[in-house]
DNA sequence: CTGATCTACAACCATTTGGTTGTACGATAG
DNA sequence: CTATCGTACAACCAAATGGTTGTAGATCAG
């Protein structure tokens, strides 16, 4: 098997980084606008630390880009993971509508 | 705060749902055909009662129904899941295109 | 009835996750 | 220079995850 193992994982890191509230509140505000990492911190009633984690598990999973500028590190939504959660869903969207237009056929013939 | 916290648990399950390669496996199958829990089992190599679970954790983020017949456990794909799913992505490419028109704006007004 | 099959579920285990606090260090403001 | 700010990272903890084995209840075949 090991139909493509490298995509597998990464799709793997795609979707648990969406699993959780936080993060994708996180990918919403940084879509729209630019925040620091301790900017973000200021929103969620959780500490400095743990709004990092977050973002680096955004990172992992290509949803976000971070650069830095001067002391603090600037986080921007990017636009590649979502593309590619999008597009898997796209797909399972395809198989499922190419079933039910093979239902269709069996009850045309029917 | 609390936004809706009944539809944010539900997307934390959706998304952890599809945050497994053999999870996401059995969707597709299912979606194409039917199957029994057992029948899903002898296709991974692990244990009946890992998939199982994994049947599971999709029936409860609402991707898949099981149906009892006979003794067998038919398990089907569920449009639901998967279409909410969908309509948060795309919800977030609308954000991004909507950043992407203000910034062609801006470049225009400049 | 008996045995095989399909499922459910509990108990257990290792690892990951999501949070915490504490420490350290570079960049900036005064 | 010094104090503060923004960040990084380690260590720790409780709970969840993904797997296992084992037991037990229905259902079906012979």
């Amino acid at each position: 098997m090991v139909v493509d193992q490298l995509r597998e994982t990464e799709l793997d890191r795609l979707f648990q980084a969406f699993a959780d509230s936080t993060r994708r509140d996180i990918v919403r505000r940084v879509t729209v606008g630019e925040f620091s990492v301790s900017g973000l911190a200021a929103l969620y009633a959780m500490s400095f630390a743990a709004v990092q984690k977050h973002v680096a598990v955004l990172e992992r999973a290509s949803l976000v880009t971070k650069e830095k500028r001067g002391r603090a590190q600037i986080v921007r939504g990017n636009h590649e993971g979502l593309q590619k959660a999008r597009r898997l869903l796209d797909e399972y969207e395809h198989i499922w509508r190419q079933r039910a237009a093979r239902m269709a056929d069996i009850l045309a013939e029917g």
